[in-house]
DNA sequence: CCAAAAGTGTTCTAAATACACCCATGA
DNA sequence: TCATGGGTGTATTTAGAACACTTTTGG
């Protein structure tokens, strides 16, 4: 920032690239929006667009946000800036700059395109096809975070209503990680935790039919939970126990159809920064 | 990214600030230049510059640090990307934008002023004055970040050289934390995390004079540690105790001499963000 | 001999794990 | 009454904290 000179700088592009997660019938699902152009063209991408002259990037994030989900009230959302990709040929048509954001929302009304996007949809985070740009490599950055903030803060109930059951908390944590976690122990862990969660006075909630009507909670004032909740260590070999996604419920039915792009997995490199950044 | 009009952006300009961190003398210390010119003409500042046409900010970050520290090798350095800083009016005369990132060095040569900045200079990290810019929250949140980064991963050995003891270990954790720790029981834990460190089989170093020779380790292959080695709660009132910054031995100088700026330590919010971020 | 720093061992306590078991509801 | 999910209790194991003690150097 020394040796400044007015006119030594080359003109970049900014723009904000939102990975916006949601929790629903215990899958992990991102906002994306099929694109219509060159390049890229019938892929899905990230929602996100350009920085204007007088905001930062958190700002222009927000407003992506508000847009993209339709949502009339998006100030309590948690959305945190993940980092910045620069790669000189991220983008094949001009020197784009992008900082990606991380959003958690709890309920996931299907997006009202509002914004640019004439059709986003939440799609499940496993198994997407090839995304436009470098957007496999954001999403993939962008869960690996959220995984590992959700061991050190309470992170979690984001992605929860504002009322919500231990049993709605934990299943957070075993889409997010993808595993099982002994439900005495969650419980334990969260309730002494001081200020992850509070209870409300007289609510219980039938959850969905069968079984006892489970208490309600409300998010605590605590940010940090000191001890972490750590996610076990996965066993060596491999992937530790995924928990059976409950099947779709009638009406609730998450969208399995044609999805654009090759359908090749090629997610991202998830052999990089254990739980570095 | 969708409905993209190629006209519709306005030109920014990129640039990337360097937190670069050692720890010498039990003492955190940054990095930092003297600014020439207006504005803050006169104050420290981080060093930094644009990214050039064809660079990613992560390459530009490395040349910029080659420069400023004047070492011939700075590839195996930690340089880790922190984020990035974008409010409109952080730079008086343009719209900048800036990825900030923090590097660790180990022995801390006084910088041969090889880039831009005529005077560049190692200042402890605690009591900086006011940095130019947004320059304070961009060294806080640095300092945030790699003592966060400590606790769960084996970063700590690019604070060291090569070859360190134990000891030498300790304190780097004493000194970027701000707290005391337990010899033996720092020991184990460090001994006990696999791959964090590794004895070199033939060395023992003497420790600057008197005490018992202290074995010497390089490195491991391991980047996290499981389970983590965490800071200890800081007992409600307020800073747990710091350790006290050896004397500076003869020679090793730490300036102490005049700095500019006004002195006062408004060097940022440190109530954000516990261990989030 | 003493001070200083490295290194070892032991005890005490807190926390995480792995269960077994009971409760309330819908079908 | 059975399946399902909520909630409680308890034994076992592990990790962390505190601290006493020995060792090896320089002065």
């Amino acid at each position: 920032m020394d040796g400044y000179d007015m006119h030594a700088f080359e003109p970049f592009a900014v723009t904000v690239d939102l990975a916006v997660f949601t929790v629903r019938a215990g899958v992990l699902q991102v906002l994306l929006v099929e694109r219509g152009q060159e390049p890229y063209a019938g892929q899905w991408a990230l929602p996100g667009g350009f920085v204007l002259p007088r905001e930062s990037a958190e700002t222009a994030a927000r407003r992506e946000l508000a847009e993209e989900t339709g949502l009339s009230d998006v100030s309590g959302l948690h959305l945190e800036q993940l980092r910045t990709y620069s790669e000189p040929d991220r983008d094949p048509r001009m020197r784009v700059v992008s900082v990606a954001f991380a959003a958690l929302l709890p309920d996931a009304p299907e997006p009202t395109g509002g914004g640019d996007a004439a059709s986003a949809r939440w799609l499940p985070c496993e198994g997407l096809g090839p995304l436009a740009f470098d957007h496999d490599r954001i999403v993939a950055d962008a869960h690996e975070r959220i995984g590992a903030k959700l061991e050190y803060t309470c992170l979690a109930t984001a992605f929860c209503p504002p009322e919500f059951t231990l049993g709605e908390l934990q299943q957070v944590y075993e889409t997010v990680w993808g595993t099982v976690l002994d439900r005495p122990n969650f419980r334990r862990k969260v309730l002494t935790t001081p200020g992850f969660v509070e209870q409300v006075p007289g609510g219980a909630r039938l959850t969905g039919g069968r079984g006892k009507p489970a208490a309600l909670y409300r998010a605590g004032g605590a940010t940090t939970a000191h001890p972490p909740l750590l996610r076990p260590a996965a066993p060596a070999g491999g992937a530790g126990r995924a928990p059976d996604p409950p099947a779709p419920a009638a009406g609730t039915a998450t969208g399995s159809s044609a999805r654009p792009g090759s359908g090749s997995p090629t997610a991202a490199d998830p052999s990089r920064e254990g739980r570095s950044a």
